[in-house]
DNA sequence: GTTTATTGATGCACGAAATGCATCAAAGTT
DNA sequence: AACTTTGATGCATTTCGTGCATCAATAAAC
């Protein structure tokens, strides 16, 4: 291992970079001036390079020092964190396990993995959050949750993608509504149907796999009105206004007043793939992946 | 500044965990073993935890070991990196701007941008990827890349989002095509067609976005084939298979074997952003932007 | 224009801290 | 049972960082 430069001296100088004045800031390290003015002698000359323009009268950083401080702040940080992440290690708790999740795993999938991994693993710390689909891929490629339960597939190098469910998609319709007196449902039955979905903004990623799908049966989807919620979305189905498409996993959570068929086809399907970061190897996630594989239902 | 602990000692350690045995690492280091030892010691000490563990024959890292293992050799990694950063502003490059683009910005927007952005800036280093729309949320987000041209639109708290262009679509079909005979091409004028595009591996992005259009207008999208590469599809679409959809971008590198009409829609069109992390304020990034910005044809 | 106050840099003596050497106890190997 | 190798530890030595006093440069005050 290469021995990397001045690393010492680095809090010293962000400290000073905050205040641009070696008096101050010496005061502030409780550190006499001239140690301050060493300190960073050092470090610049370790590193080959100035890193602030000083005058007798004011001290400013330069295009140097600006690019050192914005890097190694957030560094830093990262380093405190580190710290913390693996006291909580050592005093027992087996880690911090951080998962996303969307809506059609909230039901089954994750609830269920939930609580066998808390009882195989009770020291490990969970925190659960819920992302869409495309704010879980962001989350996870900046570190911000370690796995998550999307939309799938997904297909990226840097990832790992494990298919836990798929599930198929029912309509949900009126209770008078003249499709439920068909045997059986399939795609091309909603040719002309007006379907009322959620809106692009929180279903992304859903309408365009819906999409996908339409478009390779050679349907149009015709989305006439759209929701921003899920109650509004039942009850603009249970008024007549039109049909929509659900997963298995939510239909449960239907009002009554609507009728649900499932659409028979192979291709019209919901799958729920749990993901995490290649080059994350913790224990923690490991454990969790263990657990999750088995409690996926219908998979591949 | 909170002053954190052990900060001098983590490479030692790194070190340490490497081969996991005292003597050979103190060698590697130009250190007596004892010293070694000790520096350990003293970093378990500030830390509150420990992070090997020992005996008289062998040497472990415990639990916490190997996540603080884990966490900081990325780190230094990261400082290494900063200080070439660093060390690059330093010498007069301004700095290094890592931009990647996709399809529909390389053969305008980006070149051009470029051209503008060598000249404005010639110090800063830039270093130019190809990278799909759906990769380049993910490179952003990893610090992969400081800015992407992508499909728009996009939405995130954590990125700036500037729409460039919003560019017509264009059919490109054989030459003796009936659809060659209207005046002017509308969407309702696709039902039906037989229609080849890129395959969803390499297009994801960009038939998700047609598919939306085409169900916004009600007519199915009837993806008959799918091709992998522009030459095929040029091929396919010659060769009297179907039609396909371009962005008038790409219009230009068609053969000339087939023949493009506009179609006239106002929803019937690719929008390009660029993208970078709001916690992004490189000046290279902003001098960029500024640069960008001003080359958007058909801006919002 | 002179004085004064404040800035960061520097010479020097001191002291804390890290190092190297020698040695020890523990544990596997022969 | 003797030997080798492991990491830990006591102690003398050296290194290195620190504080104090002071300096030169510069801006502000008079």
């Amino acid at each position: 291992m290469k021995t990397l430069p001045g690393l010492e001296n680095v809090q010293t100088f962000l400290a000073l970079a905050q205040d641009l004045n070696f008096r101050r800031t010496a005061e502030r390290l409780h550190l006499d001036q001239s140690a301050l003015s060493r300190r960073i002698q050092k470090l610049e000359q370790s590193l080959g390079f100035r890193l602030l323009d000083r005058t007798t009268r004011e001290v400013s950083l330069t295009q140097a020092g600006q690019q050192f401080y914005r890097d190694n702040a957030e560094l830093m940080r990262g380093y405190d964190e580190s710290i913390q992440a693996a006291r909580r290690v050592a005093e027992g708790k087996a880690g911090l396990l951080r998962v996303a999740y969307m809506a059609f795993a909230a039901t089954e999938l994750m609830p269920s993995a939930m609580l066998r991994f808390r009882q195989a693993h009770p020291y490990i710390d969970v925190r659960l959050e819920y992302i869409r689909t495309q704010g879980q891929k962001i989350a996870l490629a900046n570190g911000d949750v370690d796995i998550g339960y999307m939309i799938g597939p997904f297909d990226h190098p840097d990832f790992t993608a494990l298919q836990l469910s798929s599930e198929p998609l029912y309509i949900a319709t009126p209770r008078n509504h003249p499709l439920l007196l068909r045997p059986r449902i399939v795609p091309s039955d909603l040719v002309g149907q007006a379907i009322i979905l959620g809106n692009m903004r929180e279903w992304e990623e859903y309408r365009w796999r819906l999409n996908d799908m339409f478009s390779g049966e050679g349907i149009a989807l015709n989305v006439t009105l759209e929701a921003s919620n899920t109650l509004a979305l039942n009850g603009l189905v249970a008024a007549g206004l039109g049909i929509t498409i659900y997963p298995e996993s939510l239909i449960g959570f239907l009002g009554r007043n609507v009728e649900v068929r499932q659409i028979m086809h192979p291709a019209f399907r919901s799958r729920t793939v749990l993901v995490w970061k290649r080059s994350n190897r913790s224990p923690q996630v490991q454990a969790f992946v263990q657990v999750a594989k088995q409690i996926g239902v219908h998979a591949p």
